[in-house]
DNA sequence: TGTACATCAGTGAACGCGCGTTCACTGATGTAC
DNA sequence: TGTACATCAGTGAACGCGCGTTCACTGATGTAC
């Protein structure tokens, strides 16, 4: 790659990183105007169009870019050796660390959850499923909850990412930031997921709908 | 309450209804406009100033009075007698034909948990959180799952509505509207719902963290 | 290595438009006598 | 019941501003010979 493509693609990620600034202020994303992004990015507004369509095509390559950040860190989530006594709490702990590192991320995607063009909420939700796809494969490779049939284990996977997702809301809004009620905020999720847990460990093949 | 007053509320819903309307066309609230919203009630802008501050004062006025509306609701749903044996899977049911019905209403709460200023969130939030109160209550009222001391109950009436919220916004944003992948999405969320309980029931005090 | 030309990311002026908000106003409705 | 005055919801002109988008451009960089 030559130079010019490097500058290119360098100004390209001033536009979006901008544009995640505007969202880390606290303001919607799509209260964010072309010129505004321009702006901030340190380029005249026409440059925009150089790099994208309008702004829902710089929404989408967003979540698509931190899509593969979040996958990474699941990734390492995972590879860390929890111990299996505490594997709920301690991955809690891990993944609300992350939250709070990562904020700007989360806001976003939180945003574009239920924002966006029908097109960007597709983006957010099939990410949604990767991550439930990998939970259950998870499961499946260590046997876990042999009683659970695969329709059962979609529906515990989905219940577990689902209660994740909303929770990251309720965290990214958490007025009180002292450590005490971010304890108490990773408590309350624990004993959410534990419950789900031991619904799953009780599960009987012959419930009815 | 005089003639001029009765007209005064009746522009004040006019306003209301116009910018629900805008939500309902898929747009987002906060990129509505004062002159748009004025457009849409078939008053001049200047006349908005009448009712509302800004669009942020009008905002936490549908989510009041929307929620009034969705206390309504759940009041009725509680009282549908319901056969014990399928309590989940008939509540269910009533409240997605609920929310089809009642979509916009829906569709404007889901944007207010992301979106709004951080007024109108914790709005939304103490709404979620009264709903949440009233299940608690109806199960201690009933005696059901005495093995759950308070703070569990807590947990389980939070990870409930937050799993029917979430679902909700899926529901809205269910692109096949066809009564089978209807159909499909109920039970998946009837199970979700059962995995819960089972897990509730078989809740043991001592539970670690 | 040097030259001549092509590429193209970013510029800057210009456009018409909808925005929020101010202000003095109008005229129908309500109230006091 | 009739009259004189007060109220105030809605009007319409005006303002300055930021918006998206067009266009011809510039000049640094890359390429071909």
């Amino acid at each position: 790659m030559n130079n010019r493509q490097e500058r290119k693609l360098l100004t390209r990620q001033s536009l979006m990183n901008a544009a995640l600034q505007w969202v880390e202020e606290g303001q919607h994303f799509s209260s964010l105007s072309i010129r505004e992004v321009a702006k901030r990015a340190g380029v005249v507004p026409t440059a925009f169009y150089r790099h994208f369509k309008d702004l829902d095509d710089l929404a989408l390559n967003l979540v698509d870019e931190l899509s593969l950040v979040l996958r990474q860190l699941m990734r390492e989530v995972r590879q860390n050796r929890v111990n299996p006594q505490h594997i709920i709490r301690d991955s809690v702990q891990q993944y609300c660390q992350y939250v709070v590192s990562q904020r700007v991320f989360f806001i976003f995607m939180s945003q574009s959850m239920t924002g966006g063009t029908a097109l960007i909420r597709q983006a957010v939700r099939s990410e949604l499923q990767y991550f439930a796809k990998e939970l259950v494969a998870d499961l499946q490779r260590f046997s876990l909850l042999p009683n659970l049939d695969p329709a059962m284990m979609d529906v515990l996977a989905d219940l577990t990412i689902s209660t994740m997702a909303f929770a990251t809301v309720q965290l990214l809004d958490l007025s009180d930031a002292s450590t005490q009620s971010r304890q108490d905020f990773e408590n309350k999720m624990s004993r959410q997921l534990q419950l789900i847990y031991v619904g799953a460990a009780n599960w009987k093949r012959k419930e009815p709908l």
